[in-house]
RNA sequence: GGGCGCGUAGCUCAGCGGUAGAGCACUACGUUGACAUCGUAGGGGUCACAAGUUCGAUCCUUGUCGCGCCCACCA
């Protein structure tokens, strides 16, 4: 029974259950049991393209943690693990692994590499995730790229098509010059890049007023005066008056644009006359609408100057259609910067710049590829949101957020809205729309979408049923891929709405799910979009609770950065400390807040780890021909078998943790959880109680009833403690109760088994115990003062320790003395001697309390 | 510029209206029949700063400063 090794093998115990548990299936989902008896995690996938990170370890570990926890309560848990592999991040990965331009290859090509290398980059996730024991059920693993999800992902499409929150149009859009492809609104950063502010000056058509013989306008992209559409200046503008309704010539192109008021222009900036392009920024677009400007293209896809179509003609007429021509002609093909190097050069050449300042401003770009963005006027799909906010805002109400205060970034991005959500990509590796236009006379361009039945379709390869290849177009873009992530919870329940169902019982039983937990910075994307979808789809929130996690930050507490040569592989990290210090390094952190990596945390953890080997290698010495039959510590309290007022005040000090412990894991606060239960474990059972029962534990104290108490309470408190460790260690506890309990082992078949967490009617609450063992443990740590102050072993005998009731009555005490006699080593305890010493105050009395050593023998 | 979070012992963090807490680190002592240790004791804090509310503020309010993040600004 107690032949356990001296020392716990860290490595081998790990991969041993790390191994046993891939194969009973512990964490496996049970598809029959009722929904109300399950929790549904909607675990994020990781984007395969990113590195193994130690903030893996860290935000799945609380993760799991949570649904570690459920799983005890006796949950179902559906703990499915996926990885995102479609979309542009892969196809960056592979461009850069490969040293290849998807461009340069034929599309099947490249998605053949595609999926070739996601495979390698999924393998070192999933051994990653299985050796810090993240108890998901891998039967329930899924790819979003996958057959399946592209499946789901297009029945997506389609019922928000149906349902009319789908558009495709020709208009401005965020456009990504680098990967030539549009983005979305949550896609752009901003970045600090030196600008220079010109001032530049437009002639009036008719000719100078007042002596004035033009307009300034301030700008810091004099390449798109080509682009031009109006000159807007603000009301209250104190030239207003003069100028609006006048025209001007915008320099060098000659184009006659009005001068427009409007509200927005801020007349304290620049000149307080702007120009308005098609298009610049997202006002530019704003003013274009309202004033209904022409649309004047000057960029093309790929970020150059392109022909100005339409040039001269009758929407956009110049005065010198010639002198402009020559203008274009040394701009055409020119990118971005060029093209602006050479307008300033020809705007100087022409007398136009009075005035230049440098200025920094911040450069909407790409996420991803970090370019500048453009904004062009290309077809894209949209998810209608922007008529939404309120809806979407009071979805996002219904979900508990944890920590609460992390709801706030979704309403002000939701409140930020400028832009419906943008989901095709002119890209390769991703889902494609399940459409096709089509070219039969009579319907030329008619939108034909997929039979459901049919998907997942591939709109290149594929035709629509009743269509010949020559009667349709193929819609060759692909669905971004936070367009699939979104419905994460619906590629695990098979079902997108009543519309759309594949699985009806399982999307019953697993939509809409109890957890997503994921990191804050996508708060914007993934939270916002999933909740999106399911909004549209079936008018519900996707889940019940949100838990945002921080991010794993260096010793030095700033951000790890391979810059800065400071991220630490996870893989080194599990190999000096193993899975489980690991874990309760996590552990330690509250959701939301960011944590350094601390070596001291790692340390404690260690040392916890050693002492519950240890504790339990000594209890189960303590039950060395232990004969009792433990039950519940409630009904062995019950039946009269745990009498003495130690034992029952350690149970009860038990089962205040074990209340704690569950409220606090049930709030998503597994860190105030997990401090109680080791506060218990290390100061009230190590320190105290298993010092006070060892005479009785030993069978040199008292009568062998009290010794079965002793017995029967040691082997409750060890087995219910390692339950309550069981979520943060789970890989030592496990060993521990399979080599210490292996009755209850076999009947439940592991300690992380749903119904495994202690129950608090199981539990023996002692209010009165409790006063008077936490009594006698002052005593206790009274008499070990008064040794650490003469200096003496804690072992020294006592020849006589006196004690006196100053208030209350002393011969309450009584039942305790026996047990702390032979804890502190004392030969006798005289009660009513007024003896020089410590007072000490408890809730039912004060004592005085006087220690006489016995005299050293001779040496 | 707006919002959110954070600022508590040398370090990592709890606490949040009523004589400042834990662990680590440090110092001293002890080593007891589980403990590559463990235990006991000790030193160490104007709880970022300032004003206000209150009988009383680390905790509430307002402002300031510092750090981080989110959003906005982009002429």
């Amino acid at each position: 029974m107690s032949d356990a090794p001296k020392q716990y093998d860290i490595a081998g115990t790990e991969a041993k259950w790390r191994k046993a548990w891939l194969e009973n299936g512990v964490y496996a989902w049970d598809p029959k049991t009722p929904r109300a008896d399950s929790y549904v995690v909607d675990t994020p996938p990781p984007t395969v393209s990113g590195i193994l990170h130690i903030g893996h370890v860290y935000s799945y570990t609380q993760t799991d943690l949570i649904a570690r926890f459920q799983r005890m309560t006796g949950k179902n848990v559906f703990y499915p693990m996926g990885f995102d592999d479609n979309g542009l991040p892969t196809e960056r990965l592979v461009e850069k692994r490969r040293n290849i331009r998807a461009a340069d290859l034929s599309r099947e090509e490249f998605i053949r590499i595609c999926h070739e290398e996601v495979q390698d980059a999924e393998q070192d996730f999933r051994n990653l995730f299985q050796e810090i024991a993240v108890s998901v059920d891998w039967k329930l693993e899924y790819q979003t790229i996958s057959p399946h999800s592209r499946k789901i992902s297009q029945l997506s499409v389609l019922d928000l098509f149906e349902k009319g929150h789908l558009y495709r149009r020709p208009q401005p859009s965020l456009w990504d010059p680098a990967d030539r492809t549009a983005l979305a609104q949550a896609e752009v950063v901003e970045k600090e890049s030196p600008g220079t502010l010109w001032q530049v000056t437009f002639d009036l058509a008719d000719g100078a007023i007042d002596g004035v013989g033009g307009i300034d306008i301030a700008t810091t992209r004099p390449e798109l005066m080509g682009a031009c559409g109006a000159l807007l200046i603000h009301p209250e503008h104190p030239r207003a008056k003069e100028l609006l309704g006048k025209i001007v010539l915008t320099p060098l192109f000659r184009v006659p644009v009005p001068i427009l008021a409007d509200e927005k222009v801020d007349p304290e900036k620049g000149t307080g006359v702007v120009m308005c392009c098609t298009f610049g920024d997202t006002t530019d677009i704003e003013w274009w609408r309202e004033h209904n400007l022409p649309t004047r293209v000057i960029l093309g896809r790929d970020g150059r100057i392109a022909e100005f179509q339409g040039f001269g003609g009758a929407d956009w007429p110049s005065k010198d259609v010639e002198g402009a021509r020559g203008v274009i002609a040394q701009l055409t093909g020119l990118k971005v910067n060029a093209a602006r190097t050479k307008m300033i050069e020809l705007l100087t050449a022409d007398g136009r710049i009075t005035n230049e300042t440098p200025v920094t401003r911040m450069v909407p770009s790409a996420e991803r590829s970090g370019a500048p963005l453009e904004i062009l006027v290309t077809p894209q799909w949209f998810v209608r949101v922007l008529d939404k906010k309120q809806a979407l805002i009071d979805k996002g109400n219904e979900i508990a957020w944890h920590p609460e205060y992390m709801k706030v970034r979704l309403d002000s991005w939701i409140d930020g809205l400028k832009w419906d959500w943008c989901i095709s990509r002119q890209r390769y590796f991703g889902v494609p729309f399940p459409f096709w236009y089509s070219k039969r006379k009579g319907e030329e361009g008619k939108i034909i979408a997929a039979d459901p039945q049919d998907l997942p379709v591939n709109p290149l390869v594929d035709l629509p049923r009743g269509y010949t290849r020559d009667e349709v177009e193929p819609e060759t873009d692909v669905l971004d891929t936070w367009a699939t992530s979104s419905v994460s919870p619906q590629l695990n329940s098979w079902g997108i709405s009543a519309e759309h169902m594949l699985d009806a019982e399982r999307h019953a039983k697993l939509f809409p799910a109890d957890l997503r937990p994921q990191a804050h910075e996508i708060i914007r994307t993934w939270a916002f979009y999933t909740i999106v979808k399911s909004y549209l789809h079936e008018d519900v929130a996707p889940w019940s609770d949100i838990a945002i996690s921080g991010w794993c930050l260096a010793q030095d507490k700033t951000k790890m950065s391979k810059s800065k040569g400071n991220v630490v592989d996870p893989r080194d990290l599990l190999k000096r400390y193993g899975a489980d210090v690991v874990r309760y390094w996590t552990a330690t952190s509250k959701l939301g807040l960011d944590t350094a990596l601390s070596e001291d945390v790692l340390k404690i953890g260690k040392r916890l780890q050693t002492k519950l080997w240890n504790a339990a290698r000594f209890v189960m010495l303590q039950l060395d021909g232990f004969e009792g039959a433990p039950t519940t510590p409630a009904k062995d309290a019950a039946s009269g078998i745990i009498t003495e007022p130690f034992d029952r005040w350690v149970l009860s000090r038990l089962a205040r943790a074990v209340r704690i412990a569950t409220e606090k894991f049930a709030a998503y606060e597994y860190a105030d959880a997990f401090e109680t239960v080791e506060r218990f474990f290390w100061a009230d059972l190590c320190d105290n109680y298993l010092e006070l029962v060892k005479g009785r534990a030993y069978g040199e104290l008292g009568t062998s009833a009290q010794r079965l108490s002793a017995q029967t309470t040691l082997w409750h408190c060890l087995e219910t403690v390692l339950r309550l460790i069981a979520p943060v260690m789970p890989h030592l506890t496990e060993e521990l109760y399979a080599q210490h309990f292996p009755g209850r082992y076999a009947a439940t078949g592991s300690v992380h088994a749903r119904g495994q967490w202690p129950k608090l009617e199981d539990q023996l609450v002692d209010e009165a115990a409790e006063r008077l063992g936490q009594a006698g443990v002052q005593l206790l740590m009274a008499v070990r003062k008064v040794k650490s102050e003469r200096k003496v072993s804690i072992k020294t005998p006592i020849s006589t320790l006196h004690l006196i009731g100053l208030t209350g009555d002393i011969g309450m005490l009584d039942p305790v003395l026996p047990d702390l006699r032979h804890t502190v080593a004392a030969e006798a305890i005289s009660i009513g001697s007024n003896p020089a010493g410590e007072v000490i105050e408890t809730e039912d009395g004060a004592y005085r309390l006087g220690v006489e050593l016995a005299p050293a023998p001779a040496a």
